[in-house]
DNA sequence: CATGAATGAGTATTCATTCAT
DNA sequence: TATGAATGAATACTCATTCAT
């Protein structure tokens, strides 16, 4: 009777698609306006302008939901970001794009921006939390800490330990978005971002040393 | 009758003392463990091996219990690092010192510091919360700010936002933070220590245009 | 999603509005017999067969429930009362009706009787109440003292304070009552109302020298 | 180890008739401005200045105090009606006396007043009450029956049901006290004294048909 | 597919009472 | 005697979940 029981092979109709589609926008924008421990199924329910019960007949439960919205809105920060990322073919660019891609995203979705930040908070330390736990960060991180393997090997970046700085990124993106959270649009993210941006370059430039040691003479760079 | 109704001047007894610091002491294990959502006055007691009751006829409510922890660990906190922080007579020092301090803080004093985290996660969206709010990380932000702006005027450091530069200090260590609360042990807090030092040392480091621009003539400027 | 928050237009389906129905006939039933302060929830739910939780359900809170029991009884012995008193054309007659439509009402309707004075009193003193105060006596006072007036501008009764005679009326309605609920069925309310009746037409009857200062000469009245 | 478990038979020490004595009026105080239901051993103990521990202390539950408080009050009211009362010989002016007493205890002794009627009222129909139940409402009106009796017996009094007037005789006594505990101030209790008394005086006063049936030929009844 | 209704475990808080000191 | 501390049951209320229709 339960029609999505978490693993059903069968392909789902179009109509329940829309109806999920509908329901996951409705959670984002409650758990953006509210916070994640105010979303309950009643409000997320009344901003959809349906009944309780069709959020349990489209999802196995809230954790189902929770982790569709999570992976939505990953999907769609991931679409925006990598393109962009990739079409640099140096790793400063990479840097620099993927910097500027998260903070944009943060301008232009803010709401799926926060509700990210808010379940991943939520989350975090959920006793027996299956669907979704602390090592969904893992993916993002991985892909940057690649980008700085990348840079050092070509020697446009210093020596560091490439997890580090990747953590060191992904913090700082989310503290422009926990200040945007918090304050709203009298937080300039513009500037948030070109600032951002020139600490990174700053912290991962190359320096002489660096340069004498991974490629040689090199003298004279940068006089 | 409630010994603390908010606003008594009388002193409070050695023995009623004891046990606010083991309540307060219970409650960091649980959200340090459960997370802050899952911190229920039936939990903590439940650790402190206690009744439900004895924590309302120590504290006025949920609330004071919370602000409690967050004021304990502040100060804790606070101890710790401000003191190194002043004892250093330039920016650049004082800098260090501070990310050496908070990070050697999370390592000895972990759960303290992530029921912190959790706390002012937690609070960020509970509406109409009086005891604690979001802006209670501004004072911690200011004071990297003034580190900032004497580091600029002294020519230690490059041109950047001091409050751009304090929301990145901030959450690189609130990272730090995260990794050991999700890895454990396995997190090497002294080479993320050293790592975070470097970083923001490069980030913030004068270069041969900000020094000129301060100092002298300012020729031939990024020829 | 609680069905009813407070202000909705939308008319209450069958299902809903029987068991709020049931739920009032309950609460009635537990003040009338437990008395207003040992009305919980848990005791209304346990006589109803249902849940606690349904009483949430249908009603916004406890307040709203003890509200509408409060407008239900008031409008069953309003239609009972205001009718017969009004078709009487003289102050004197509509007097009389009132007494005996009242102690009708206590025969008829005990348990809620009871209940409305149990409210009354439950209510008189607790603190920031909102849906209903000690003031929701007035209107039922208000009604008496027009009669009162009436009477006086028509000679018919003697010269004293409306207000203070109404108190009086609704005083020694109360009074049935309250005997009524400690005593039960050995109270002759029969007996109570003709008694009550001759009282107050004793005590508002005329006297020679009202007539003769209302209406001027008016010899020979009742010699 | 409780020291006065109800029925004990060694007399109380001085100090601890006057502790007991000190609760009782705070007791009084609090009931009477906040109410029967909000007046907890916490408040209580808080307002005499003491621990909760020294109610239990002197008292043996709360229904030991509140029957003090209870008894208290009634001697009390006592003393300053009764004595008026019995000094009058003829039934009319002993009603009169004991509706200008009750009413001037009210004036003179606000609190302990309105004490004993929210008492009254949140005791009536306390399941398992043993220490004060409704009948405690007998005594008084009893006392008023045998001056009805007595009036009726010398012909002052016309004829009525002796119960059924005290019960009146005491409703609009209470009626005042409400008013006075709803509006404070604000109600001139002297103007109802005097209207109760003339109210009263007329609803009693013989008839000159008493008269007749009782004393005389008795012709010509309501011709 | 969708709904309204119901459940039961969970939340913080209050309070009379007990008891060791 | 008196106190501060602790208890445990009770309070109203919330919410994810289930289910018959």
């Amino acid at each position: 009777m339960p029609p999505r029981a978490g693993s059903s092979d069968a392909p789902r109709s179009f109509v329940e698609e829309a109806r999920r589609a509908q329901i996951v926008q409705c959670t984002i924008e409650i758990i953006a306006s509210l916070g994640y421990a105010q979303a309950s199924l009643a409000s997320i329910a009344e901003r959809a302008g349906i009944s309780k019960g069709v959020i349990s007949y489209h999802f196995a439960g809230k954790d189902e939901l929770i982790a569709q919205v999570y992976t939505s809105v990953m999907t769609k920060v991931a679409g925006k970001v990598l393109a962009t990322v990739e079409a640099q073919p140096r790793a400063a660019g990479k840097l620099r794009a993927y910097i500027e891609g998260s903070i944009a995203f943060i301008a232009d979705h803010g709401q799926e921006a926060v509700a990210l930040l808010e379940i991943w908070n939520g989350l975090r330390t959920h006793t027996g939390q299956q669907v979704l736990d602390a090592r969904t960060y893992e993916p993002g991180l991985e892909f940057l800490q690649a980008i700085f393997r990348q840079g050092q090997a070509d020697g446009e970046f210093r020596r560091f330990t490439p997890r580090a700085m990747a953590v060191a990124v992904r913090s700082v993106i989310d503290g422009v978005l926990i200040q945007r959270a918090t304050y709203g649009a009298a937080v300039d993210l513009a500037e948030a971002s070109r600032e951002a941006v020139a600490l990174f370059e700053a912290a991962t430039r190359a320096t002489p040393d660096d340069t004498v040691r991974s490629k040689g003479p090199a003298r004279r760079k940068r006089r």
